[in-house]
DNA sequence: GTCTATAGATCGATAGAC
DNA sequence: GTCTATCGATCTATAGAC
């Protein structure tokens, strides 16, 4: 054991930030290969399907980092509003306080998109309607949970770039916090 | 008169439709060539500096077309609210009621940032600032106005991201309605 | 399995005919 | 001023040595 990259799973990581900070076609192979340190042949070995495939994998991991942290939660923690609270202070945390770019969001609005669209679409309807049925059970009626979930994802998207365009991460926060409190109010 | 494409400001509608679709990057010459019906020595003609001062042309008309229909109301019309009102509308119809995406929002993203950082910055700055103007003058108070604004900001451009991950223009018109009213209350 | 070398295509940009 | 032809660089992906 204690391989330091020996699996794909492994070079997964390195991956996403390097598809967050250059996009899907500013990642070249090269860049790819300097910053996983894996030579081109590595990278076809564990990515048969190049760099599309790679992507595929990272937005999988990304799934399944917001399933377990965030999703699930809002669907079994017996608390809604503790479930919620959780999913704010996990989002201010992944994003880095508003300094890193949301990949999924990214993926959304790029020319790229139809290439990604179903994993896409799934991580946003996911979490959309996790939040829903938490606000739901914390007291809300149906529709204004699935508008005020709605609201919150927006939000959440919309202050990251409104941040990153500023320059200003404070703009994030200010937005979680304000989301908190329009969520449990 | 009547040219059909013979000056440098003919050609600008073209190129930020093939840069909203394609970004930065993916709008490639001989892409922008085909759309603008102009051949890459014409192009070069009319923009020396190249894919990048064709960028740069379509942010300054981009930031020319929200000065005249959006920021000068905010500042100027007599009745704040009907300027709030005004900027609603404009918004609405300039993304074409979710189905466009924001340019400025992509490139504050994607990794070609840097080099438009200034126009970026200055467009959301500008924006932020004028609305925050119009709800103090509406009555607000200078905290909540400046707060008002950049939620404003946000959810505009959230609920684009969200429209069109999810695939629904209407999430982008909710967010318009539900904004229009958070703004006038 | 991992590397280097390179194929084949396309990129942004330029040169030169007209 | 507009075109075509083409440059050198860079891209994704592959082949083949080890």
């Amino acid at each position: 054991m204690a391989k330091l990259v020996s699996e794909r799973a492994d070079v997964i990581p390195a991956l996403a930030e390097v598809f967050r900070e250059y996009g899907f076609e500013g990642a070249s192979l090269s860049l790819i290969s300097e910053r996983t340190g894996l030579g081109k042949g590595s990278l076809y070995n564990f990515f048969p399907g190049g760099k599309q495939e790679m992507a595929s994998a990272v937005l999988k991991e990304i799934e399944g980092w917001f399933t377990t942290r965030i999703f699930a939660q809002l669907q079994w923690e017996a608390d809604p509003r503790v479930a919620i609270e959780q999913m704010v202070e996990a989002v201010r945390e992944y994003f880095q306080s508003g300094r890193r770019v949301c990949l999924v969001g990214a993926f959304a609005v790029a020319n790229t998109r139809d290439l990604f669209a179903k994993p896409v679409r799934s991580y946003f309807a996911v979490w959309q309607k996790a939040l829903a049925g938490a606000l739901a059970r914390a007291g809300k009626d149906k529709e204004s949970a699935d508008q005020l979930a709605e609201e919150a994802l927006a939000s959440i998207q919309g202050s990251l770039i409104l941040a990153r365009a500023l320059g200003e991460p404070a703009v994030f926060e200010r937005a979680l916090t304000r989301l908190l409190i329009s969520l449990l109010e």
